[in-house]
DNA sequence: AGCACGCCGACT
DNA sequence: GTCGGCGTGCTC
């Protein structure tokens, strides 16, 4: 009974192990897994079911633990006994603390995410929940006061009589292990000498699963306006309702400047009620201007009216160009979510990079915002988990991570900039794509979810557009113009090798020279883009040609420029190893030691000398790497205190400055010509994206690429606007060698200190694989990886590829237990980066 | 995280 | 010899 509701078994479990079903097994079903979780440890721990308990996975319940009692979460129930465990050992569960906390689905998500990832639950369990999210006991010590004789102290050590002396000034006589360590150095000693003495038990303290900090509320609970009023007690009641009739209680004494017994007694005539809730951080942050829904374009409406009229499990890919309104159309949708009661999840590729985004999301929704990221705090982040608890209706705005967020009652996924490929976890396993999660959460949940970008992936465009009328939960929506009918900026593309021919040795060619005079003379605003090609800004010696190499990586060393007079970096990014930029060449001497490629700081150098009138706010990696510097960064920007914004990638996504007429990209080919299968879909998406910053406000856009490769079919396709025509040439591509979206990759990439053994190991683990999964597997290589040396480790990878899409990926058991412990190996399904 | 177990130096 | 330092390893 319990999982049948929402678990269909073909769904998504098909293949899998007996984990979930129905309660009446459950007595055959003694044993029970349980994630342990206090900091330090997270692992799986099995356990025995107590008759007469009835649990469920997610719920939460106390453990006994090595010598201590803490929270864990039940993960499965199960009939026999994993391993080699001696069942005599086994604990029983202490207590349930808390049922229904994770949503039924979620631990079929996570478990699917195990399967298809082919990374083990546990490892998916971590990357899913914040550590510590369970509370643990706590070891406490208390005094046995009528034991202790007067004088005792003379019988003691210093440190006991400290000891004593500490717990005599607590009238229980009562602190915790960490207090009194806290307090007195070397203070085991002194316990131990207490408790030999039997001056002293202790015990401990069972976990607060939910330890929120709480915080009196007042709320509004009705508008009329009594004859049992005071003047001043109406005041306040105004001013609480316009507030939204809701305050913590501190804040409303602050602002009406008044006295608890003043709101005491308006909870005593029954105006307000004044309860304790749980404080949560994300609600302190500053007030956002309340907004109203906008009104929307023929095509933004029919999109809207197709999402309402949605109900249960679709996939919509909202295709809108640059500056259509997506994000109105996105808050359109969630207000009746909201209104429902339930939740929405919204997936963006960067936060810090959209503080815009984030603020239009809080003026529509106010405190019902929530935030979650990556580089949250773990209280921040324990904060938002905790909030999930309450059920609230939420709009949980994150990045990559946040599709693991239990929201109950989910109404709505949106993935904004699906194409995006930070949505796509390389390191750590497992190496999921979010987009790919989202799917499978949003079947689960039975809610729609909505696939927005202006250049859609090919994956999702095949796997929606191409099959939209053959599968009613298909639904393709298109915004094929910009709002209020702004046209689309002009696109001028020069050929820098004719630039180069008639002599112009600049970086900025005369076009764009010209239209950065124009931006100059007319105050406007600009952004200059830079494609970063991964180590562009190498050092290398005039004389002799020497390039700084890391010596922990087979790349070359970049140069790193933070402020003026700030000592000289040279940097790898691969492994962080830094120096100091040498003087003179190791090799010959020579103190012609030069970097070259075109970096931002060259880039802006050219710009003070040619343009010596034109302000510039840089934006990459360098500036913007302390917390809340893109948005300032931005506000700067859009206050109109530069005239351009130069910098890297970061300028593709979420800036919408309506000041913005012109858009230079100083040399598109560092995008171009890459190895990866998908460099052209990405240079396409980036150089689009770029495009679209132009031309959002009055004055319309314009943009100028420079490149060496002028004729090439995607600066041609970014020129015309033309994503229909790229798409199919692509995927004509595509199609005939088997890539993604028509078939499937997996790379597996093994790495080691001894290059020799990295690659005996690929090789042997090649043939197995060709033995084992030859059928459905092509196997490419083994093939050392582009970069062969990363942090003093080599790597090599095999690719397998199929010639169709696969739901199911192949058991790679047989091939682990080949790989020797010194050698590393991880498995990468759907890799985005190859190399 | 705790706590035990175990292996070394300084003391009644 | 033993007490107590802390380095290592386990907790179902």
């Amino acid at each position: 009974m319990y999982f049948q509701s929402n678990y269909n078994p073909n769904l998504l479990l098909s293949e899998s192990k007996s984990s979930y079903q129905d309660s009446i097994s459950q007595k055959t079903k003694q044993w029970v897994e349980i994630l342990v979780d206090c900091p330090g440890i997270q692992g799986l721990y099995t356990y025995r079911l107590p008759e007469e308990t009835k649990i469920r996975p997610g719920d939460i319940v106390s453990i006994p633990f090595g010598y201590q009692i803490i929270g864990g979460i039940v993960i499965r129930l199960t009939e026999n006994l994993p391993g080699d465990l001696n069942p005599e050992k086994i604990k029983n569960i202490e207590e349930v603390v808390n049922t229904g906390f994770f949503p039924e689905t979620y631990w079929q998500l996570l478990e699917k995410i195990s399967q298809y990832y082919s990374t083990e639950l546990i490892t998916v369990i971590k990357t899913a929940l914040p550590p510590g999210l369970l509370g643990k006991s706590s070891r406490r010590y208390r005094l046995k006061l009528d034991q202790i004789p007067t004088g005792a102290e003379a019988f003691l050590s210093k440190s006991g009589q400290e000891v004593l002396n500490l717990l005599k000034s607590q009238k229980e006589g009562d602190y915790s292990s960490s207090y009194i360590s806290r307090q007195i150095k070397g203070a085991n000693r002194g316990i131990r000498e207490l408790q030999k003495k039997d001056w002293l038990e202790s015990y401990l303290q069972p976990p607060k699963t939910i330890s929120p900090k709480l915080q009196k509320a007042v709320t509004l609970v009705t508008d009329k306006i009594g004859p049992d009023l005071t003047k001043r007690q109406i005041e306040v009641l105004q001013i609480l309702k316009h507030r939204g009739g809701e305050l913590w209680l501190n804040q409303l004494l602050q602002i009406c400047n008044t006295s608890n017994s003043l709101v005491e007694t308006l909870k005593r005539k029954g105006y307000v009620v004044i309860e304790a809730k749980e404080k949560l951080r994300f609600l302190e942050e500053e007030a956002v201007k309340k907004d109203q829904p906008k009104q929307l374009n023929h095509y933004q409406s029919k999109a809207l009216e197709t999402i309402n009229s949605i109900d249960g499990f679709s996939e919509i890919l909202l295709h809108g160009i640059t500056g259509s309104g997506k994000t109105e159309v996105y808050l359109q949708a969630i207000a009746p979510i909201l209104e429902q009661g339930k939740s929405a999840l919204v997936l963006i590729p960067e936060i810090g990079l959209t503080p815009q985004l984030t603020d239009r999301f809080r003026a529509r929704f106010g405190n019902k915002i929530c935030v979650y990221h990556s580089a949250l705090s773990t209280g921040e982040r324990y904060d938002t988990w905790r909030s999930m608890l309450q059920g609230e209706s939420l709009v949980v705005i994150g990045t990559r991570s946040a599709i693991f967020i239990p929201l109950s009652k989910l109404g709505i996924i949106i993935l904004d900039e699906e194409h995006d490929s930070s949505f796509k976890q390389n390191q750590p396993v497992p190496t999921y794509h979010a987009r790919t999660v989202a799917t499978w959460r949003a079947k689960l949940e039975k809610c729609p979810l909505i696939l927005g970008s202006a250049t859609p992936s090919l994956e999702t465009w095949v796997k929606i557009k191409e099959n939209q009328d053959l599968n009613q939960n298909k639904y393709y929506l298109s915004l094929p113009e910009r709002v209020q009918s702004r046209p689309l900026p002009q696109v001028e593309i020069v050929d820098l090798r004719k630039e180069l021919q008639q002599g112009n040795r600049s970086i900025f060619s005369r076009s764009l020279a010209n239209a950065l005079k124009k931006i100059e003379e007319e105050n406007k605003q600009g952004i200059l883009f830079i494609t970063r090609r991964g180590h562009s800004t190498f050092v290398s010696c005039r004389s002799c040609g020497y390039v700084i190499e890391c010596p922990h990586c087979d790349v070359s060393l970049s140069y790193h420029y933070t402020h003026k007079g700030a000592t000289e970096l040279l940097r790898c990014h691969y492994c962080n190893h830094s120096m100091i930029h040498p003087k003179k060449c190791p090799e010959c001497d020579s103190p012609y030691l030069k970097f070259f490629g075109t970096g931002t700081q060259r880039v802006t150098q050219s710009l003070e000398k040619e343009f010596p009138n034109l302000s510039y706010i840089r934006f990459d990696s360098d500036t913007t790497r302390t917390k809340g510097s893109h948005r300032t960064l931005l506000t700067r920007f859009a206050k109109g205190e530069a005239h351009l914004l130069v910098g890297t990638q970061m300028l593709t996504k979420g800036i919408d400055i309506p000041g913005i007429t012109l858009v230079g990209v100083l040399a598109a080919d560092g995008l171009l010509h890459r190895s990866d299968y998908c460099a052209s879909e990405k240079a396409f998406q980036i150089l689009t994206q770029v495009a679209g910053r132009a031309g959002r406000g009055e004055d319309p856009g314009q943009v100028i690429i420079q490149t060496y490769s002028a004729e090439h079919p995607v600066i041609q396709a970014v020129k015309n606007h033309d994503y229909l025509s790229f798409t199919q040439a692509e995927l004509q591509q595509r199609e005939e060698l088997k890539y993604p979206p028509y078939g499937s990759l997996i790379l597996i990439k093994l790495s080691g200190i001894d290059g020799e053994q990295v690659r005996e190991t690929a090789e042997t683990m090649a043939d197995t694989c060709k033995n084992i999964f030859q059928e459905q597997w092509e196997i490419l290589g083994p093939a050392p990886a582009n970069i062969i040396k990363i942090a003093d480790r080599y790597r090599w990878q095999i690719l397998l590829k199929s010639v169709q899409v696969q739901d199911t990926m192949p058991d790679f058991k047989a091939l682990r237990s080949l790989c020797p412990k010194y050698i590393s190996m991880t498995i990468d399904v759907d890799p985005l980066n190859i190399d």
